[in-house]
DNA sequence: CTGCGTAAACCGACCAGCAGGTCGGTTTTG
DNA sequence: CAAAACCGACCTGCTGGTCGGTTTACGCAG
């Protein structure tokens, strides 16, 4: 992993996802053309693929890198939480308010690492599993601090990744109202789910 | 919307799409390939270009067939229930236990629908809305009867319906448990999301 | 500082083959 | 005997990937 590229091949890498990132968002992986992130890019096809095998490398690069910025963000709200419980309301907040303001960004995560054939399916299930982790972590914390109920933390954090998602997609395509606007409903109704009978009020 | 066909214009039809669900359900959209729809259902492709415009209204007719029948399913079960909220929890109850049994269904409904280019994107829309609708109108009802203290029953759908998603996804991919044994803990925690924190047990 | 040689970085015309769709003809139906 | 249903060889556009050649970057000796 000891990666040690030149300054200048970083840079130029770097170049390439963003524009692939752009390009695969506004058309999808299937309908994106690696001549237009050479467009974009200025950069020829021969570049392109001396930094990157296959269109597909370069997609799973992109995806990786959107999540690394995501999780991370996700995480460093988590820690100025003052509770468990707050720290998971602050990592979906995060994610969601987010994404809000991208929606190609958004539609990349949600939707197109899903389908696009069998090789791709774990890629999705695995920056999922990033998140999921995320949630889950605190809200194991939150389980031992005895500020919820259930049982099931594993499942409870799959419930609200999905819920999330959904909200996103629902928004993306069936012009739902954006997630910032439903974010203090949707966390409501999310810590209702788990939140222990006796601490109504106290949180 | 007067279909009318001759009788063995339908079968065909139908054979053609019982066939092509199954292409498609094992390869995905893009990797299926016309040609084998015809092998298996021994139809020339001159034939299947006789009853369908395109692979990709095939493709279509397919998904709306699959909606039809688990709407149906999850209808009929809501109402032999005896209360809103229990329509509600047995439409959910159906979907999941029918897909448990289906992966390669369960895997088009969830997975193909999604992407693939951006002629493609409503379809998913649209019948994942048909899926929250019925959740939603027994939401509503179950609002009516002062079962629920939640208002936002439609963000409840969403909720709901995004949580089930993605319990099937996890299960397809991350080779998560079963719907069908998470079953029991998801519905308590959708209900609790949704629940009067005054009616813990009567439901 | 200058020139030089090597390797990394980049170019872009070209290739290949795949798969959706066509179409003139043939069979079946009623 | 029409018209519907079906056949299947063929066509064609598209696009990911290649490859021989060119340019740029850079360490190093003179």
């Amino acid at each position: 992993m000891g990666t040690s590229y030149t300054k200048h091949t970083t840079q130029t890498r770097e170049r390439i996802l963003e524009a692939a990132e752009s390009v695969f968002a506004d058309n999808g992986y299937h309908e994106a053309l690696v001549d237009e992130i050479g467009q974009r890019t200025s950069i020829s096809k021969g570049g392109l693929y001396f930094h990157f095998p296959s269109k597909e490398d370069l997609f799973f690069a992109v995806m990786d890198r959107l999540a690394d910025k995501l999780v991370s963000r996700a995480e460093k709200a988590a820690l100025e939480a003052e509770s468990p419980l707050r720290a998971a309301e602050a990592a979906i907040d995060q994610v969601l308010s987010t994404l809000s303001g991208q929606k190609r960004l958004a539609k990349l995560l949600t939707i197109q690492g899903y389908t696009m054939g069998n090789a791709f399916e774990s890629k999705r299930a695995e920056v999922f599993d990033r998140f999921a982790c995320v949630i889950g972590k605190h809200l194991r914390a939150a389980k031992e601090a005895g500020q919820i109920r259930e049982e099931n933390t594993d499942l409870a954090s799959l419930v609200w990744l999905g819920a999330m998602n959904e909200v996103i997609v629902h928004w993306l395509f069936a012009d739902g109202s954006s997630p910032k606007d439903v974010m203090s409903d949707l966390k409501s109704l999310l810590l209702a789910s788990v939140r222990s009978v006796d601490s109504k009020v106290l949180r």
